[in-house]
DNA sequence: GTGAAAGCGCTAACAG
DNA sequence: CTGTTAGCGCTTTCAC
């Protein structure tokens, strides 16, 4: 690897100006910078961002920590937060917490370590990756999870989970299933209190149950017969997409028989059949929004303000109308 | 942040203690570690990357160049990968480089500017990638696409091929579409070949298709019928649940009309109804055993041998037999 | 066992 | 406009 030293050496001056000259700071005459940049090309050099880092006590790196990339979901977050990041050249350092805030803690203070110039991440309930962050200076957005206390880019999943409800009570759902992930994470059980919200406001008959009990799929399709139901309401599409082949597996014809509404609007939502009604929160803007938030960009011509935030009703075929 | 020297002031020794007493080498009296670690635990000390990086010319950081995360297989890989590095100390920069040399020789010159101990990627047809990294003497392993030059992490494509051909074949297509992504990528074109071999054999009729062509659906199932198209083969499980989407919605029967086979197993192709018959290279394991390699790492205990890298058809719904 | 000191590659005063 | 130089925080000889 070709030092900065080197580059000075055959361009025939300082490393100070060098560094002006690949930094475009400070006065470098028109010929030296050609010399300049006629060495770094013959040595094919590249700055060393270690040395970089050390010595501006910031490194070129955000660290992203999602609850899992299986999650096409949150891969959606990470792509939208890779491609500005990279625009303005920042790279990510990516982990997966798994839900764990053992792990999470774990990834932070390796972000941490690595001078990150600041942070994105899910919120969890308990605050000490807060705590730990602002203890650091370390600059962080929450995205997709938030809570109260610490603001961040998020979507309103209580009226998310209303507009859930709407859907069903429009495709005259009179005993719906809510089919949840861990009401422990503050964003599901918004969501699950804004589908309660309009199911109890119209008084129609529902049953809750969560998504562990899917490891299970013949006792799963009992309780639906059970209690009649008629719609299900789920957490995300990763569910939904679940649960559509489970009961087409077992012969209910979707929608007609039981209609069926994910969120998150996945790529795959879309290619089930039949397709599935879903809420979008365009997660890849999310994460655009995020790394803009974060860098402090203007973000008018990214089309970033409070609106852009909002969720979209994609209506297909998984439910009844 | 605290520095090493914070330490060394509060723990009453030199940072040169401190560092022995930190990295386990050299000897340090059993009561002052004890007061290193104390001080340590008081200050919330931790290292700075940055400067050891500077001091050892490489750090605790892996590239893994992928071409897109969006697809779980992939997607598979980097948490494969991942995980054992986390264990191993290391943090792993992501990049997808949606099989673009460009891009992808961008992430690889920060990959090298940040003194990755190593680099993960697919392969390239271009050679620029290993010339690249060879120049810069970064050890780096192909996964998943390798080529002739270079060996790397992969299972058999050609042979991946051949499964499918013989699925489709046992389950007596008679008029067989391979529907195919970009065979400019050497993987996709093993396959191809794989599947060619075969129908050749037996003297299968068949149809090849680019991917791109399902943009127009009324069109692709024009074609379909036209051709009494019986069997669909497809370069990966996504391409697979997209068309088992489609030609339901055109009210094929699958797998009595239509069989579908996949490619990947990843996790939706068995949410589908029916599920998706598919070979399985298990990328997880292929992540794990990359880095492995990488790292030079002892790695029986994950099984890791030729062997292990394996395919496993996985016999499913949406294939007739 | 421990400390002093050099140096990894870079940037930013500062002086000229 | 350009060069000299002092660190950034760490690891590792080399003395003691």
């Amino acid at each position: 690897m070709a030092t900065i030293k080197d580059v000075a050496n055959l361009a025939g001056c300082s490393v100070a100006t060098v560094s002006r000259a690949i930094n475009n700071n400070g006065y470098v005459k028109a010929k030296t910078r050609l010399l300049v940049e006629e060495a770094i090309a013959e040595l094919n050099y590249q700055p060393n961002e270690a040395a970089r880092t050390l010595y501006k006590r910031k490194s070129k790196l955000i660290g992203l920590l999602l609850p899992d990339i299986s999650n096409p979901f949150f891969t959606l977050i990470a792509r939208g937060v890779e491609d500005v990041a990279l625009t303005h050249g920042y790279q990510v350092l990516i982990g997966n917490s798994d839900n764990d805030i053992k792990k999470a803690q774990n990834y932070l203070s390796t972000f941490v370590s690595h001078n990150c110039t600041g942070m994105i991440s899910t919120a969890f309930n308990e605050n000490i990756i807060e705590a730990t962050l602002t203890e650091h200076h370390i600059p962080f957005v929450f995205i997709d999870r938030i809570n109260n206390e610490h603001s961040g880019v998020s979507t309103n999943h209580f009226k998310g989970g209303q507009l859930q409800a709407e859907i069903v009570r429009e495709g005259k759902g009179k005993k719906i299933l809510i089919l949840h992930e861990s009401l422990s994470i503050d964003t599901f059980a918004q969501r699950v209190q804004g589908i309660q919200h309009v199911l109890n406001q119209y008084k129609i008959d529902y049953k809750m149950l969560e998504a562990t009990c899917l490891d299970n799929a013949e006792k799963f399709v009992d309780f639906i017969r059970q209690h009649n139901i008629d719609s299900i309401i789920c957490s995300n599409d990763l569910l939904a997409i679940n649960i559509l082949g489970t009961v087409q597996r077992y012969k209910f014809k979707v929608p007609s028989e039981i209609q069926i509404i994910g969120y998150d609007n996945i790529p795959f939502s879309e290619m089930t059949h039949p397709q599935i009604t879903t809420i979008d929160q365009s997660a890849y803007h999310l994460g655009e929004v995020a790394v803009s938030q974060l860098l402090g960009l203007k973000v008018d011509h990214l089309g970033i303000d409070n609106e852009s935030l909002t969720l979209t009703v994609k209506h297909r075929g998984s439910t009844r109308k």
